[in-house]
DNA sequence: ACAATCAGTAACGAATGCGTTAACTATTGA
DNA sequence: TCAATAGTTAACGCATTCGTTACTGATTGT
């Protein structure tokens, strides 16, 4: 889920935006050209993902203040270094060769 | 393109197997249950994405092998490893941090 | 030669995704 | 109190995506 998040470029550059630090709703919408209600949507879908936590601000309740979050980030790396290490790992590649030898 | 590509579960589960070794086009369909013309659309956008490479089978020219290529995955590692930094890069929630201050 | 197999393209229908405007709620500040 | 602001939800239109069946092309083996 956390791969279909990111497929889409406005939420990747909603992401490369938090890097920076929290930011409300509306400046992540000023800053990517869109609706509020878009970007309301991209963040839903972010949110659900688990990549942007979300917190109201302390000093205007009105405003709402994404970040960043770690986790599935994290994940993503695990399952990417599992996925390049077909690369080295050279017994899986004899190993198939050898399945489709034998058919 | 890349996260496009990987956003989808049937491509996912592709890459995977991929890991193993190389596979022809209707074991990847058999595999995934799915119609060979599906799975073909499939290995196209991977193609596409150039996470994967086709070859003809040197003993029977009408299977078509694919097998996993490593460049977009070290790719993707890479922004990802960029995205995880903001965790530890402390500086950078300062500056946002003044920037919301400064509003 | 010819039937069977592997793979891809074409055409169609269903579902999903993205962006817009309109409407609503909550909060702020004069 | 009341107009203005921040954010979200609702409803719509448009495009893309994903899977299916039908068909075509190339290759194999009898």
């Amino acid at each position: 889920m956390t791969l279909a998040a990111l497929a889409d470029p406005t939420r990747r550059k909603v992401v490369d935006l938090l890097r920076e630090g929290p930011r409300s709703a509306g400046d992540l919408a000023t800053e990517a050209r869109m609706s509020p209600p878009a970007m309301s949507r991209h963040l839903r879908v972010l949110r659900g993902s688990g990549l942007v936590e979300v917190d109201t601000d302390e000093s205007d309740a009105r405003r709402r203040l994404y970040r960043l979050r770690p986790d599935p980030i994290v994940g993503l790396q695990a399952w990417l270094d599992q996925v390049e290490s077909f690369w080295s790992d050279q017994l899986g590649g004899f190993r198939a060769h050898a399945k489709q030898a034998g058919r």
